[in-house]
DNA sequence: AATGAATGAGCATTCATTCAT
DNA sequence: TATGAATGAATGCTCATTCAT
């Protein structure tokens, strides 16, 4: 009964969901309201989707779907230096923040409020945290096997601290209201974090619990 | 009415709120549910709180001050090495985590649940992160004036950064079922992408674009 | 618009609501339910009935013709005898649960679904019931005036009762899995009653309460 | 959470649904006009019952018990003759369309109405008619066993019989504006019927297919 | 103070019906 | 003539909140 024709339609309900589940949180957001922002009948969205979870889920999807495809653009094997890995890390940086940036929605739903649904939702997101990880492991990997990464790296850990890192400022520029000026200052100090540390040149930081 | 009398009474809403909010969401959740789970009757939550929502801000204010209780509890000015903070920030790490691990619910809510209920609660959650961002700035701007740290490290910016790969890391160990291994390996990778980089020793990763 | 052309679209329609209202029930059935049966666009129902209860008006006439042509093909005039009239009531009653045996949605139809869609479906079906006892009612006349039924027969109920005891026997074929042999026990149980009476021969069972 | 408190006002209840689901029909009828015939708020119906098909489900089976009350009142056993079986039949009978005749919505919702909710409710009813036949049967039964009925009746066929005669007189008063007469003269149609059968005194009426 | 029966606002969802194509 | 996308009235049901006991 739904899934129906019109493609265009469809993607506008998600747009308008989008919209107003980020604007006014998915639980008081009612299916009129969605309805009401493109004007159509409300019973037009059921024949769209299942029900309201149905297009939170689409929604969710949907815009896992564009994050991962600014996480997915680079090539993980083609850097050589840390140098290069360095100015891929900027890039995708700069293209993940300019995604939260240029839709402030995105981070509303993907942060709070789409994982709060339900426990399907709240586990679709894990999965693609667990896939974005992959994603930095592979490029983590690389580097080790170019040889310009550390050969005892916990490349499966440091990549999930990585991308805590990314999604954090991610989630700051969703909150800000200019974001510009942080996003370059959170790169800036997420690249110097990793390939430049924090310590003061010539000082000893290595304590006697540290790595082995 | 309410604001009234038997403290330990309050508590004892509080806590079966936090548990039921963290297995059944706080959508999901009725107020007859936080009741049942103590034998009383739900009237009675009413004597304690305004309404189902200033419960939840109950609990996500009591979370947040546990959590700020183990952020809180090192001074920032004491280190006065590298060395020092390093194994400062082991073992705000391990407390930190021990925290989440012996309360999986603790995680849940603070990252999920409880900020998706309305606008205030996301506020006070966002506050929350700036002031444990200005702890973490604290004890950064402790090491630059010490000299242990960068003098060009952007400590406002850094906190952020060094929080976002804590506050990942929690959220992964509240997701795990065994969270003890995942632990000790995350606080590994933190501390020595903080203190020892990624960078293989006599690698250059400064690119043209990094901080001149 | 409506009232339109092709009578025979007009049947398979009628065929198919018979059929899906009787398996669902009308108040279960959606027009898109009849549609679907027959595999045309919902839309086009609207164009040879009013609305989905004109449809069932529509089913109900048909069932209520179907059972009268049964009913009324004998003639009640024939009859010169008590022996004769036996035999004619014999085949009225075989051809007429061969009817429900062999559609067992009509009886559901007529004895319990469309009865309760509104208050004209219900007063046409008392109608029926009418008309039908008005024809047994001729039947027992002729008898009464032949001179081979009792001359004090209160014509019109008892009419009326032996309507009764068919039409229960034909709820209990419609209920029935397997409905021959419950057919004839019935007609043979229902032709005893009328015509040997229950009563054992030379017991006298006329009470002081009974017909002066 | 249902099946709480005060039966009287779960009574009541019933009492409202029985007499408003009669007047409109159980599909046309909502839980609000049920609250409504009360002046209680709608709901509290679902603090008595689960569900608006609980609250029909109730009415059937009080009213179900109603009518067995009756059919059950008189001892299957007890009858020594047939004129007491006569005797016996005429007070159940007048007991039963006193039934009917004082409560004009019984007959509407137990002929009609509640057997097409759903099919449990159709099979509720279904099991009702199999009790009332098994008691039918036990007096008949009893009557050939005290020999004062024939000795080759069909017991659970004629007990069916009889009984549609029965509650087809009930169907007809409550479809009647001034029931009274009528059922007068339906007990004296179905008495006369069953213990002096309709043909005239020394007529021959056993056909060649009839009983052997 | 504690209770839980009562309330009704609020919303998801269905589906008969319309009408542009 | 046939279609099915669109519509929105209608309603079952939940549950936060109140308040008499």
């Amino acid at each position: 009964m739904a899934r129906t024709a019109d493609p265009h339609r469809r993607q506008s309900i998600l747009d308008a969901a989008h919209s107003v589940f980020a604007r006014k949180g998915y639980a008081a957001t009612g299916i009129a309201d969605v309805a009401g922002e493109l004007g159509i009948g409300h019973g037009t969205v059921y024949r769209y989707f299942q029900n309201k979870r149905d297009v939170a889920a689409a929604v969710l999807d949907r815009a896992l779907e564009r994050i991962a495809a600014v996480v997915t653009a680079e090539d993980a094997t083609a850097t050589r230096s840390l140098a290069e890995y360095r100015a891929q890390v900027e890039r995708i940086g700069h293209r993940l923040y300019e995604l939260f940036a240029a839709d402030r929605a995105l981070g509303r739903l993907v942060f709070h409020d789409l994982g709060a649904v339900d426990d399907d939702l709240r586990e679709r997101l894990h999965a693609a945290h667990e896939t974005f990880a992959e994603y930095t492991a592979a490029y983590l990997r690389n580097g080790v096997a170019k040889g310009f990464l550390r050969a005892d790296l916990d490349v499966d850990t440091t990549a999930r601290v990585v991308n805590g890192m990314i999604f954090e400022g991610a989630a700051q520029v969703t909150r800000t209201d200019d974001p510009r000026p942080l996003r370059d200052r959170w790169i800036r100090a997420v690249v110097a974090l990793m390939f430049d540390g924090i310590a003061q040149h010539g000082e000893l930081g290595r304590s006697e619990h540290g790595p082995g």
